[in-house]
DNA sequence: CGATTGACGTACG
DNA sequence: TCGTACGCCAATC
């Protein structure tokens, strides 16, 4: 119904990007967002990921953090603890809600996805 | 329908 | 280096 209706694809592209995220590895909203062509526009990614857990295929937004690479949105997860015992199963270390060595774990779809 | 908020990031002082 | 302001778009009140 609604033909008119204006689907948020961006927010479909969000859910698809954090899919391809590989284990062990870690990306940033603003990646995401470069990477659909919305850099201004990373409050976006943050906001998609809001309805990541009412997606069907489950998005790992554990694997999406913030700049920083501080697991600022762990609040939104089942469990604040849940995001980081999820992240350090895949090998990835944290302290203080902040991912060690994010640079190394960082993941960039722009340069893995070599578009 | 208008105003406010938000899992961010960049710019400016 | 730190703090504040703005933008961007959608959802919510």
């Amino acid at each position: 119904m609604t033909p008119t209706k204006t689907p948020p694809d961006f927010f479909d592209m969000v859910y698809q990007v954090v899919r391809l995220i590989p284990k062990g590895r870690v990306t940033s909203y603003g990646a995401i967002a470069k990477y659909l062509g919305a850099a201004s526009s990373s409050r976006l990614v943050g906001y998609a990921m809001n309805g990541a857990h009412s997606q069907k295929p489950k998005v790992p937004a554990h694997r999406v953090v913030n700049r920083q690479g501080l697991l600022t949105g762990k609040h939104h997860f089942a469990s604040p603890n849940l995001m980081q015992q999820l992240l350090e199963k895949e090998g990835i270390k944290i302290k203080n809600d902040q991912i060690v060595h994010f640079e190394k774990y960082f993941w960039d779809p722009q340069k893995e996805l070599a578009l």
